[in-house]
DNA sequence: CATGAAACATACCTCTA
DNA sequence: TAGAGGTATGTTTCATG
């Protein structure tokens, strides 16, 4: 799982646009699609994995379907922005299985995440028994998302 | 792909668990970490998957690794909030690859979205050429994120 | 290209709510 | 007795060296 950057080439990135769509696809299908035999194409989807740039494969599971039609976004702006203050809470979140995304954002220097629920009561327990009770929030502001136009794994890749 | 509400069973929901986890288990594997042998544990699999509840199986691309470092949030404030303008914005948005999720809000009624790109002139060039092209957008704020703390695909089931 | 493993399709039995 | 799990088997397809 190295970080170091990786060099993509055109049939790199037509391999992952191929199994962004479908992680399942089998290799010899994959290496149809690309113009390649099967063993050069495992071997870039090996390559690809042990680079990281393939993080991993997963089931997309439907956020409604699973009882969890609320997603809200929470801003926070903690009181001090000291290293080791935005490494802790940044640390205490992550642990949060609610918490699906967070991002420290520029400007304020505060954080942006989202938080997925079954309904505004299970909200609001997350609320008082998690973040309000961290210290050195200054300020939370809650939004709501009515609707999910769109949520795609899939990067646009060049 | 039936949306049915489909009633999940403890069963179930480890199984979604664990596909969520790792989407390339084997059904034996699978059906040995849920208590099952594997032809009960491949017909659940198979229906979760006609009804909706899994969409799909995908792999996760690294952002950063793919030279897409870069995530901006956008709230965007239409001029008329009539369903027919809030369709037209939400379908043209949907088709751009650079916006990974996108919702309707509660309250002002404007829409946040997330967009990934590889710099700020790229960024720069996605609101000249497309987002500030669209009629009827009031106002248009963008806040950058410094840095992912967090972003998973993983459910809090249950 | 060959080989072992896994997925898949089926048919049939068992248990129980 | 319908529904879910279990057993068994044969075929096909795939990963992998």
């Amino acid at each position: 799982m190295r970080k170091r950057h990786v060099v993509l080439d055109d049939i790199d990135r037509r391999i992952l646009a191929a199994l962004q769509a479908d992680g399942r696809t089998t290799i010899q299908a994959l290496a149809e699609r690309v113009g390649l035999t099967t063993s050069p194409c495992l071997r870039r989807v090996r390559l690809l994995e042990e680079a990281g740039v393939i993080r991993g494969y997963v089931a997309v599971v439907d956020q409604a379907a699973v009882d969890l039609p609320v997603s809200v976004f929470i801003s926070i702006k903690l009181e001090r922005q000291r290293e080791e203050e935005l490494d802790r809470f940044a640390a205490t979140v992550s642990r949060w299985p609610e918490v699906m995304e967070c991002y420290l954002m520029t400007g304020q220097r505060d954080y942006l995440m989202r938080v997925v629920c079954a309904d505004l009561p299970a909200y609001e327990r997350f609320l008082k028994e998690k973040l309000t009770r961290l210290d050195g929030v200054a300020s939370i502001e809650s939004s709501f998302a009515l609707e999910q136009v769109k949520h795609t794994h899939v990067l646009p890749l060049r």
